[in-house]
DNA sequence: AATTGCGTGTGACAAATATCACACTTGGAG
DNA sequence: CTCCAAGTGTGATATTTGTCACACGCAATT
């Protein structure tokens, strides 16, 4: 655990102003999660607010017989909305948080909260923005698997790994097929379809998105 | 247009204190909006938070082709999330938010949402409190979409209904389908299924939960 | 009483997706 | 090089859900 420069923050985070800047490298700490780590897990309470400053975390919704559903991921300059809703235990709610490579986060202890949301207005505009954002994203995975079919809704979940992860995508058919509560059979169907579209190149362990 | 007492306020938000329903009292108006009045429409900005102190409003998220999907309702003491998210417009957003009742609507401009945040803790427990219910609300949403059949979405919703609506629910089989993006004759036969579990009872417009 | 419209019931069929069985390919470990 | 494990391809079949066609009943209106 270590402190990070007020600059390197505002680098991270262009709505903070300096003296929030200076407040958190003050008063936070800064931790570094390995690759396959649980930065939250279902039910649990929150300490901090976490701020992801380096690396890259997927959140994804646990469903009763274990199967995953992937959400969205936090890149640097987010910030996990639910740890944020820290105040109360996050009940029934079953999302899991875990780094897909080194991440460093900064963790902000909760007790500072009231303080920050009084003291520092662009601490609370970066708060309503982050809820803003997630809430927007998870409303648009609704629509998704409320309204469209699998084809669709393999193509929209391409194009958003596309967007985090660059066009190469290291995923084997079987893990899209979890990410999209599918199965490895339809997933690589569908591929081939969106194959003969132009819309991916298909090889063993990787998928080039080019929409 | 006309503003409510500081007393009421807190019996239907028990997170105000004092000073802060004064305010609100103050600055905010009152509005009555008919059954079927449109609160909120996709892509709209927002001039107001909006705090629900009578009736009772539908959220609903509509698909491309016009196409709804039911999310949650408001009742007395809710506020509506995105409507306190108002900084920015609500991109592709398409969440609707009707009136299903004769609805009583606090409406606080949003220029004074910094100063209530600021100087109102209790304004900002109560803010993070709507956030954390409505996500929490909408992760559930995706959990029974995602992961469950007709059979327990159906019955999943049913639920939901007689918790704000009673046990007697007047809902064609049609409105049902609506609501959860199925077909009416599915729902009619799902609708027999629950019934011969004892879940229900059915008649012509009404629907009894037994749950 | 006859008409009409709406809500509902039902069987047959279609479409989307999941599942099963098994073959094939490829790249690395031994 | 050979073998093995992981990843992938594919047809057959099952399940779930949606669609179509049409019948029926009930209640309000004329």
């Amino acid at each position: 655990m270590f402190s990070l420069e007020p600059k390197e923050l505002i680098k991270q985070f262009p709505l903070f102003d300096q003296e929030l800047a200076s407040f958190i490298s003050e008063e936070a700490e800064t931790k570094i999660f390995n690759q396959g780590d649980v930065l939250m897990r279902p039910g649990q309470f929150f300490k901090y607010a976490m701020l992801v400053v380096r690396g890259r975390v997927k959140l994804y919704r646990e469903g009763d017989e274990g199967e995953e559903f992937f959400m969205y991921y936090l890149e640097p300059g987010n910030a996990c909305a639910l740890s944020m809703l820290c105040m109360a235990r996050s009940q029934s709610s079953s999302i899991m948080a875990v780094a897909v490579e080194e991440t460093e986060v900064v963790m902000i202890p909760i007790q500072h909260m009231d303080n920050l949301m009084k003291n520092y207005p662009s601490w609370y505009h970066f708060v309503i923005e982050t809820y803003r954002s997630r809430f927007e994203e998870v409303l648009n995975v609704v629509d998704q698997i409320a309204f469209k079919n699998m084809d669709q809704r393999l193509e929209w979940y391409l194009k958003r790994q596309a967007d985090v992860m660059g066009p190469n995508l290291n995923l084997t058919h079987q893990q899209i097929a979890s990410d999209i509560n599918s199965s490895r059979e339809v997933v690589s169907r569908l591929l081939k379809k969106l194959e003969s579209n132009g819309t991916v190149e298909v090889e063993r362990n990787n998928i080039k998105w080019k929409g």
